[in-house]
Formats: C-alpha cells, sequence, structure tokens
DNA sequence: ATTACATATAGACAGATATCGATATGAATA
DNA sequence: TATTCATATCGATATCTGTCTATATGTAAT
C-alpha cells in the first residue's frame, strides 16, 4: 500500500520529473543524468534518494556505476490509487494488453 | 493539458488531501473543512486556493457561504497523464460505465 | 445603516526543501 | 597498495511552504 502524501511529494518537483523521464524507460547512471540535466551531482543524488525512499526507483550496481530506472509498476499503481480515492467516481485501471 | 509539477505539488500535502477527501463526493463549506479538520480558518483557505489555481476543486457561492467541490474529472485526467508520461508501459484509462 | 456571519487576504514566523561545494565511501585498475 | 572514477554524505544557505493571528471584504439580516 502507497503512502499518498510521500507518493506526491516524491512527483512534486521538476528537477525529479525531469529525472524520472530519463530513467522511465531505460537504466541510467547518475552521471548519465548530472550530464544531461543542468544540476550538479549531489543534487541528482539527493533526488535519487527521495525518489528511492518512495520506491518509485530500482537500483543496481554495474561496475563502478550505479544505474536507476523507474519502477513504472508503482508509478502506475500510485496514480490508480490517488484516483481511486479522490476521484471515485472516474475509476482508473491499468490496460493490460492481452499477450502480455 | 495539465502541468505536472503542478498538479503533482498540488497534492504533495497532507492538509490538502484531507480537504479533498471531504470535498471529493459532496459540497462543503470552508467552516465546513474547518470544523472537522484541525487547521485555522486561513489555513483552509489558504490550501483551497491552491486547489482552486490547479483547478482541483470549483466553487460557488450560496448565499453567505462558498461551497467547494473536488474535480473528479480532473484529477483523474491528472493522474492518467502523470502515468501516460512516466510509466508508458502502464498505460491507464478512465473506466466508464455503459449507462453513463 | 448597522450588525453579524463567512471567507479571503496580509504579514509574520518556523520548519521543510532544493541547491551547492567539499569531502567521504566504495569499487575497479594500474 | 595507490590511484582513479562514480556515487553518497555532510554542512551551509537561500527559497519555499504551511501555519498562525489580525484584519479586510463581502453578503445577509436586523
Amino acid at each position: 500500500m502507497i503512502n499518498k502524501v510521500e507518493f506526491a511529494k516524491a512527483l512534486a518537483d521538476g528537477t525529479r520529473q525531469k529525472i524520472m523521464a530519463l530513467c522511465c524507460c531505460e537504466m541510467v547512471s547518475v552521471n548519465d543524468i548530472v550530464n544531461k540535466l543542468d544540476v550538479a551531482q549531489p543534487t541528482v543524488s539527493h533526488h535519487l534518494k527521495i525518489l528511492k525512499n518512495a520506491r518509485l526507483v530500482k537500483s543496481e550496481r554495474r561496475g563502478k556505476q550505479i544505474l536507476y530506472t523507474l519502477n513504472q509498476e508503482r508509478l502506475a499503481r500510485g496514480c490508480c490509487q490517488v484516483a481511486e480515492e479522490f476521484a471515485p467516481s472516474q475509476p482508473l485501471q491499468i490496460i493490460v494488453d492481452v499477450q502480455d
């Protein structure tokens, strides 16, 4: 079960949303993110920590680097849960493709 | 089109989420909210303004009072849009009932 | 008109947050 | 083992945000 305040807080920053967009569909290193955004490396680490605590990113070490990727399922479930709570007349569901 | 940062910021506070829960399915006055939550009236007005700016609540005057209610459709669409942007592999949709 | 009531606005303040530079940690390599 | 590279942590700082009290605004009723 998701803490809806923590979930929304994690999304509530422009830099974090840029980071999420960068790692939503691939594994990226911290340096990859630093190079694509105009922020210092500790700032990126700071935001990744917040996303990690909200379990919105997963990470794994690859040699010297640490690769991050967005946890899409958790993000989608969080969105569903927010909608379910506050917009019960407009229920959301994840569209699951048949061949999955 | 929704500004995803403004949208998430509007959701990213515990008091605002309590207010959203109170007005999600009925029209409530500012005083109704004040009486149900443990916060001062100006604080409630402050949060309602933020929700209003994000177009997450609608309001209308009824005599001396002003009644607020959540804009469920906008909330649901915002959730969909966030999921669409950051979790494209887990697309969400609003479940529409046939008889609507 | 004056009063009472409901909400909004202004101003102050404390705590949270985003950012940075400096430095620590930890892994790979020479 | 010493060095280099990648990331995390620390400490400082400025800005943002949530909260309050006091007051203004606007509507209804006396």
